[in-house]
RNA sequence: GCCGGCGUGGUGGAAUUGGUAGACACGCAGGACUUAAAAUCCUGUGGCAGUAAUGCCGUAUCGGUUCAAGUCCGAUCGCCGGUACCA
């Protein structure tokens, strides 16, 4: 019978759903699995290459892990806030509410004809009431803590967005959206304080199995830097200059001090050339982000006349500069500057004709630091740190480059942040029997050119009382940013439909924290940073477990797959028009193809073009596998006469080749011992490969006993899962493969018992050997080598001064 | 600039972690089947020379360590990712 994908991928979706087959509960007698991908933004353009492949070698993961015994949870959902359907809202008038339900409705489709095993009836979306209710529970839960608060922040501001920004959403200058021009605004935000849990965020690393560049990437993002902080005084008047320091062992060589453009301290000094200044910070303050840091390292800045520092150590005046190499936002925003040993420094000092004093010498030792001369600088470090803080002018110091997260966005199409403003109580949050706050609705979705969030229109919304005095008061019009449903998203669908509580105790702890985690790059600094600093603070109020290994982390490992580039190795985009819609494959070769092309088309963790071609050499390598059932007998017998018909010329192709029963046992175990340890260690090509190679053999066979076959359907089935059932029952079984057990592999077996090994003359191979497996060296087996003829040829008039044989390696011998 | 990662046939990539480089697949060439095409099957396929056996060369480039290097070390070139005046 022909392969024919879709009606056989049909027919086990449908058994699937109707028998609930992924649907999991607790259960403590068993081991639980909990594997876990990112839940998608449900654009209009469907699901795309890149969901699938990582969604595919999770269900890989759930699928095997299952199998092995695991009581195995996959679940799925959608994170429908955010801007392309409020944009889309905007030109064309039509309810994000409308748009995302079409979205969201395609997507499940697409991912059900994918035939993954998700666990649906968990299924969650972030824009319904009934989960964001929980979203803003989390949000007054950290207001109370003091880590929810508002402020007037100088924030990243996307022109085309008209909206503000997190410092991890401005990529390169740009909006990391839309790639407009981001400025810097004057804003009053929510903000979370994420700074809190920085340290708790670096150390939480140490015991997680994540990739090590994401490690490094996220604790370079959150970057800590041990120094001091030193006071200058200024001349002639009471205000001091305080500065960040990681050098403090160079404080005799700082010959001037800068500081940002935005310093407040500006405002307050005599400044003889106060316009001079004035015009500068205007300059500047046009300046985008990236404008100032690409301007080839050119570095301007203007002296504050009429001002003089005193360097606290040697009491030496010394100049004050504004320039915009210094920024704001890190550190205290004004630097002592030591132009011998800061490049930035010494080229602004070169460009205005400063001093340059050197302090350190090139055996790292002190000069010209008074007391301290001779000193090591780490031991230099300590004792300067120690002078500062007994004379109260400095102390040790630890700066981040994080900030607190922005969290408040001026637009419609989010969740409502529950608060509200009373002229005499302050910021109250609404009391939580009233959530959740409901996106009202409204016509006009565009934000106002200040920026106003789009409810500020919604005047009988906006209006209420205030929750403790009872007297007139406003509600928040803001609405969080679209990471705030998913930062915990992976909690929820452990108990989706809970209305009392985030989620029940019990459940938290069967199930938290996640086993696996797989998602983009792209989410590192972003998702991923954000999700563990929410668990951490579930865990502080208690609302999720700490786990016994690895704490108050979410996640036990995270991996992530590399990006599909279009054909060619461009990367797809709707702009160039190569966007690869995987419902055309899906239809023509069918899911299994699909999925296994994902999996064999290169290493997971590598971008990597879509090739069509590749596409039709799996969808030829599934039919090659369907074929062979045909060739499935309880009793083989090979190469009995009765069985010659139709088959005399293959009968004689098979003695010729030689076809050994327990070969083809031997390549079984091996490929059952090499699937299994590649899905485990996310080697999906060479598994996949492997599977091949099976077929391969098994394709020279005329006969194939069952139980053969049967334990290559059970290694296929993760791979293939729709084609794996149908034979799996062709094969005469009732019911779903799925809970069969996974097989074992004998690990004698699992290896040839012969080896061919090369045997090298001087470096270069001359010929090979055939040898039992483990074969020790010995004399007569060098003496044998030594004969063989081209072996011998190769030494002749020589001399054998080496004989090295390394066990199923190689033989090498060393001649002069 | 700094920090990571990578560089292997015509292409995607393998290589038990120092032990016969090129598994598996795509493509290509030749052949079978077919009126023909598609599909399928068989054979070949790193380069150069040779009918062949075989020889030489070959994992970005140059050098080193080793009986043995795609793998380790040093330098150079190139590509990709992160970050960006972070004091």
């Amino acid at each position: 019978m022909k392969y024919q994908a879709n009606k056989i991928e049909k027919k086990w979706q449908k058994y699937w759903e109707d028998n609930k087959t992924f649907e999991v509960v607790v259960d403590s007698k068993k081991d639980k699995f909990y594997g876990l991908v990112e839940f998608p933004y449900p654009s209009g353009d469907g699901l795309h290459t890149g969901h699938l492949r990582s969604y595919t070698a999770l269900d890989i993961v759930c699928r095997k892990k299952r199998m092995e015994g695991f009581n195995t949870l996959y679940p799925m959902g959608m994170d429908a806030f955010g801007l392309p359907a409020e944009n889309y809202a905007i030109k064309t008038n039509t309810h994000p509410q409308i748009t995302t339900r079409k979205n969201i409705d395609n997507f499940v489709r697409q991912l059900k004809a994918t035939g993954f095993a998700f666990d649906w009836s968990r299924f969650i979306e972030t824009t319904d009431p009934k989960y964001y209710k929980w979203t803003q529970w989390i949000f007054i839960q950290m207001f109370k803590k003091g880590l929810a608060y508002k402020s007037s922040e100088n924030i990243n501001w996307c022109t085309s967005c008209k909206i503000g920004l997190a410092n991890e959403e401005v990529v390169a200058g740009t909006c990391e959206r839309c790639g407009g021009e981001v400025i810097k605004k004057e804003k009053e935000q929510w903000m979370l304080k994420i700074t809190n849990y920085a340290d708790r965020l670096i150390d939480g690393l140490d015991n997680i199995n994540f990739l090590d560049t994401i490690k490094k990437q996220q604790s370079d993002w959150i970057g800590k830097s041990q120094g001091a902080e030193v006071d200058f005084a200024i001349k002639d008047s009471e205000e001091k200059l305080k500065v960040f320091t990681t050098r403090p062992d160079t404080l005799f060589g700082a010959t001037f001090m800068v500081i940002a453009p935005e310093h407040p301290m500006l405002e307050n000094l005599d400044i003889k050339n106060i316009t001079e200044i004035k015009e500068y910070q205007e300059t500047s303050a046009k300046k985008t982000d990236i404008e100032r840091s690409s301007e080839d390292k050119d570095k301007t800045g203007v002296e504050l006349k009429g001002l003089k520092a005193i360097n606290p150590v040697n009491n030496e005046e010394i100049p004050i500069f504004v320039a915009d190499y210094i920024m704001m936002g890190y550190g205290t925003g004004a630097i002592m500057a030591v132009p011998a040993h800061d490049e930035r420094d010494f080229v602004f000092a070169k460009k205005y004709n400063l001093k340059i004093k050197e302090v350190i010498n090139d055996n790292n030792i002190a000069i010209n630091s008074g007391e301290f001369n001779g000193l090591d600088i780490e031991e230099f470090k300590q004792k300067i740190v120690k002078w500062l803080e007994d004379k109260k002018i400095g102390k040790a110091t630890v700066n981040y480059k994080l900030h607190d997260w922005i969290f408040s966005r001026q637009r419609y199409w989010g969740e409502p942040i529950p608060m509200i403003k009373c002229t005499e109580c302050g910021w109250l949050p609404v009391p939580e029997n009233e959530l959740p706050v409901s996106l009202p609705e409204v016509d006009d979705f565009k934000p106002g050119d200040e920026g106003e969030s789009p409810l500020t229109k919604v005047v009988d919304w906006v209006n209420t009382t205030c929750p403790k005095c009872g007297k007139f008061a406003q509600r928040e019009t803001d609405v969080m940013p679209n990471w705030a449903g998913s930062n915990w998203y992976f909690v929820r669908y452990l108990d989706p439909q809970n209305e009392n509580k985030l989620i029940d105790k019990d459940k938290a702890d069967y199930w938290l924290p996640v086993d696996w985690y797989n998602g983009g790059m792209e989410h590192t600094t972003l998702h991923l940073l954000y999700s563990r600093f929410v668990y951490k603070f579930l865990a502080d109020i208690n609302v999720v477990p700490k786990d016994s290994k690895i704490g108050d982390e979410p996640y036990t490992k995270r991996t992530a797959q590399g990006m599909i580039l279009g054909e060619g190795g461009i990367k797809m985009s709707k702009s160039k028009g190569n966007v690869i819609n995987p419902d055309g494959y899906l239809e023509k070769y069918g899911a299994d193809t699909v999925r296994v092309y994902e999996m064999f088309m290169g290493p997971f963790d590598q971008s990597i073009a879509w090739d069509d071609k590749g596409v039709n050499g799996v969808y030829r390598f599934l039919n090659k596998v369907w074929d062979l059932q045909d060739k499935v007998v309880d009793q083989p017998i090979m190469m009995s006469s009765d069985r010659t018909k139709g088959h005399k010329k293959l009968e004689e192709r098979q003695k010729e080749l030689n076809l050994k029963i327990e070969d083809l046992e031997r390549l079984l175990n091996k490929t059952i011992k090499k699937v299994g340890e590649d899905i485990d260690n996310m080697k999906f090509n060479t598994a996949v490969s492997q599977l091949m190679i099976m077929v391969n053999e098994l394709d020279r066979w005329i006969e194939i006993k069952q139980d053969i076959f049967e334990k290559f359907v059970l290694i296929l089935a993760p791979f293939a899962p729709h084609m794996a059932e149908e034979m799996w029952q062709a094969l005469g079984n009732k019911k779903s493969l799925t809970d069969q057990a996974w097989p074992e592999y004998n690990q004698d077996l699992a290896q040839d018992d012969k080896v061919v090994i090369g045997i090298q003359v001087n470096g270069k191979v001359r010929d090979d050997i055939e040898l039992d497996f483990d074969t020790e060296p010995s004399e007569d087996l060098q003496v044998e080598i030594l004969t063989r003829e081209k072996i011998a040829r190769n030494l002749e008039g020589k001399e054998v001064v080496k004989f090295i044989h390394i066990k199923n390696k190689i033989i090498s011998i060393v001649a002069k």
